[in-house]
DNA sequence: GCAAAAGTGTTCTCAGTACACCCATGA
DNA sequence: TCATGGGTGTACTGAGAACACTTTTGC
């Protein structure tokens, strides 16, 4: 059985990036440029997320994980399914038209979102064959499709669970600081957090984990680094039923 | 432009139903029936969730809607998207086989599944062309396809989500009584709550309005009934950062 | 008057929050 | 020695949790 794409499934990747040097939480977007063959006039130039068609013999997941692994050359990254996206109508604007013309797949697209975790240096951009480029969440560029909303709707997913699982940090290398978890969140959920609270909160999690270490060449009181033990964090975990409406 | 169904994309709907008078919550399935046209076997007899094909010119909600108002007759009722479901080999059983194959569907079919709240009783599951049947969700039939992997999804996100939205109250009349509001959680949580600590914290809420009036007709004294104000938990409701993990 | 469920108060503990200064280091 | 960010302690407040008996009603 041979290896076909199936023409109206998609999947779309939301990678998003955290740069610990901006301090900021990025998305990977590529460049979507056409010209005509007439006049070379410039048809299309904006940014879309990386998706691709689904094989008829892989599972969604799958196909997420390969259009990542295209993308950026990483494998086992965090990934999240997060929302279908399939109005009738999800390719309105005119260089959406041209370019699927141009690409010959169908119109009636259903495409299933992901979101990806990663840092942003762990993806070589300069490198990248498909023009990948970080934007700032709070500062996309022009998009194609649906891409906006998705983006948004993946952020807004992204926001929600990170306040209830400890998925920040897939954005962060395996040893930090808490202030380094601290600009996580703050730079995630827009907001600022004392940091002495936050400090005692996080060090008194057991699956917090005190290194013999401390950050090297850096020209400033070097801080204490930490790791996070999804092991410990597996056997604390249980459910509180805190109704919080 | 005619309306044409989709081959390989439909919808799944997980239909819960509260049902006050056992204190349950139940899952709406429909009978799948086959006999063999030869000799009158029964070659198929179990349940699945309601769901079918998408038309090319609806968008999913509205397909996901339409599949629930063809089963119940019911319309404005909560629903949420929470997964797509698409391995190549979802179909595995031999029944699913016989099944697609007499339906003439395509074998890699993504399904977008759908989850709805409402009550037990607002459904005339008697006078039902689909053979449709409340069963409890700790207590579900032989299921076809990988439904029951979809219930048990839909329930896992339904027991996160009711702790963070009001969506509690999707399931109860208009009017209820503050224990009727504890049984409703005790049920889908599988917990129970001191009945004075969910008391005082529920009266609290501005959203919970006292209602003069009382039940009538119970044979014991009539507990006092309130009702839940959307347009209140609106204005109040904002966001608390409060990182749980 | 009795069965059955409705309704009620207090105490304790712990986590969240607000808040300002000293410390360690590299340059 | 100074600039920079790292790191620390305390007091207050409010919410969650534990816990058992009285009240109201219909029958």
């Amino acid at each position: 059985m041979e290896n076909k794409l199936i023409d109206n499934i998609s999947v779309d990747c939301v990678v998003f990036g955290y740069d610990a040097d901006t301090k900021s939480l990025n998305v990977l977007l590529i460049n979507r440029y056409l010209e005509s063959k007439l006049n070379n006039e410039v048809l299309v130039n904006d940014y879309v997320l990386t998706g691709y068609h689904v094989y008829e013999n892989e599972t969604l997941d799958e196909s997420a994980s390969r259009v990542l692994e295209e993308l950026t050359g990483l494998t086992k990254i965090y990934k999240k399914q997060f929302k279908a996206f399939g109005d009738p109508n999800r390719l309105m604007n005119e260089k959406d038209l041209i370019w699927v013309k141009n690409e010959d797949f169908n119109l009636r697209t259903i495409t299933v979102a992901y979101y990806f975790l990663l840092k942003t240096e762990d993806v070589d951009v300069d490198k990248n064959k498909y023009k990948a480029k970080w934007f700032p969440v709070n500062n996309l560029p022009e998009l194609g499709f649906d891409h906006q909303k998705i983006i948004l709707e993946a952020y807004e997913d992204l926001k929600v669970k990170c306040l209830q699982d400890p998925i920040i940090f897939e954005l962060l290398p395996d040893k930090f600081t808490i202030n380094d978890v601290q600009d996580v969140y703050e730079s995630i959920l827009g907001i600022s957090i004392d940091n002495r609270n936050f400090r005692r909160k996080l060090i008194n999690k057991k699956y917090i984990v005190f290194l013999d270490e401390k950050q090297v060449g850096v020209s400033k009181r070097p801080a204490q680094l930490y790791m996070f033990s999804k092991d410990i964090y597996k056997k604390m975990f249980q459910k509180n039923y805190l109704i919080s409406i």
